[in-house]
DNA sequence: CAGTCCTAGATTGTCGACAATCTTGAGGTT
DNA sequence: AACCTCAAGATTGTCGACAATCTAGGACTG
């Protein structure tokens, strides 16, 4: 067991200490320092984080509500476990979201903004070409680009359910089964003509390529899900 | 009283005592008892309820996540206030979540649901015919029609965030401004559209139509907000 | 030998009390 | 008189202990 510092970085504002401690958890969670269906102690994992189990059971709560975790009554929490079906569900409301959000963000969007979003490309078309298989930079990068446009829609309550809630899921999903190194090269050119649709203000236009983006990555999971056949059930 | 099919069924069961007392706060929230704005002292709803405050921080912790409420360290917690453009968004989010709903309706609902629905219309129009005026039978009506074809498009992430999240949001709206009861017979009519196309199995129609019924219902609120300039505000 | 019941252990839910922090009002200074 | 400082009060955050509930293992019965 790796044993956490927990006067690692403190970057607290206003401490509340769960909330630090929530933060780390999460972490922990996305990069399966805390295996999917693992059961969650409560003391356990507040002796390893050296707090109490009041605000512990807070840090839970919150993280049920992030969807990583489900709790029973009487029973415990487990660490979520996605499903192939349940990725799918969850590309299918990206699709509808972020395509809305795509739409109000040729609407909405600062020039500016445009202007930051296309150095952030020309930032991954390098990267690409250099570090070739290193696809790390590339999933926190695409992310990236994706937070960028749902924060461009000036649209908070899309805000809030596509990066509170949904963030998270997509993160862990992709340091799991470390995807979408598949196509960068052609992701990156999907990302191109999005902000083509969204600078030149043709909200429809850019509704349909943002749609039609994340549904060809749901595809790509789709068959590479019935391509591995699930052997490593257990 | 009209039985709402509820996400989640009715409190007892496996108790937890926070939950349920999370539940009574929340009709509390959305009936108006507590008005929006008001800020929650922690010892006085203890006393109210008649539990103890380490079970009524975890229920304000889930209201957190249903963004029932608002809080800031060290502060305490408020009940959310919605503003017109906030409520603009979420309506937008409707547009985009249920549309995709109704499209995968088209495609996966079983056809005795669909019969059901029908009878849920037909109930409908019996109930305007009859108490014209009355629009509490009918505010919730629309809720359910809308609950039942997001839970018949066979997708739980979707009905997680719509029925978990939206769905109190949009219930303490109506309660607060009392709407939607503008024009229930061309709404019912919209709602019949969007069954046949279901039961046409036309999912880019049925997905058209709910996104303009939703889209209309946005706008009426819009103009409406529009003509009551803001003179209540305190 | 299989199935059921019961007891022991551990885990979760709940409670009351203490410490840290914010708000408010009075008092002094410029 | 206006502004700053600071102390009192209240509120939130945190902790350790007790009670209710679930789970696992063994003994008993058919």
């Amino acid at each position: 067991m790796t044993e956490i510092t927990n006067n690692k970085v403190l970057q607290s504002e206003t401490g509340t200490l769960a909330d630090k401690v929530c933060e780390q958890i999460v972490t922990a969670i996305v990069v399966g320092d805390i295996p999917p269906g693992q059961k969650i102690s409560e003391p356990e994992l507040a002796r390893t984080y050296g707090i109490s189990r009041g605000p512990l059971r807070e840090a839970m709560r919150r993280l049920e509500a992030l969807r990583l975790v489900e709790r029973k009554p009487h029973v415990g929490a487990r660490v979520v476990k996605l499903s192939a079906k349940e990725l799918v569900e969850i590309y299918r409301v990206r699709e509808a979201l972020e395509g809305m959000a795509c739409r109000l963000a040729a609407e909405f969007m600062p020039q500016e903004e445009i202007d930051s979003l296309r150095e952030l490309l020309h930032e991954h078309e390098q990267s690409i070409a250099q570090l070739d298989g290193r696809s790390y930079f590339q999933k926190e990068g695409d992310l990236d680009f994706h937070y960028r446009i749902v924060r461009g829609c000036r649209n908070s309550k899309l805000l809030e359910f596509l990066g509170g809630d949904l963030y998270h899921l997509v993160r862990m999903y992709r340091y799991q089964f470390s995807v979408s190194s598949s196509r960068p090269k052609r992701a990156l050119k999907e990302h191109h003509q999005i902000v083509d649709a969204i600078e030149a203000r043709d909200p429809e236009l850019a509704e349909m390529l943002m749609r039609r983006h994340i549904g060809a990555a749901r595809k790509n999971i789709e068959e590479k899900l019935n391509t591995a056949t699930e052997t490593r059930g257990e």
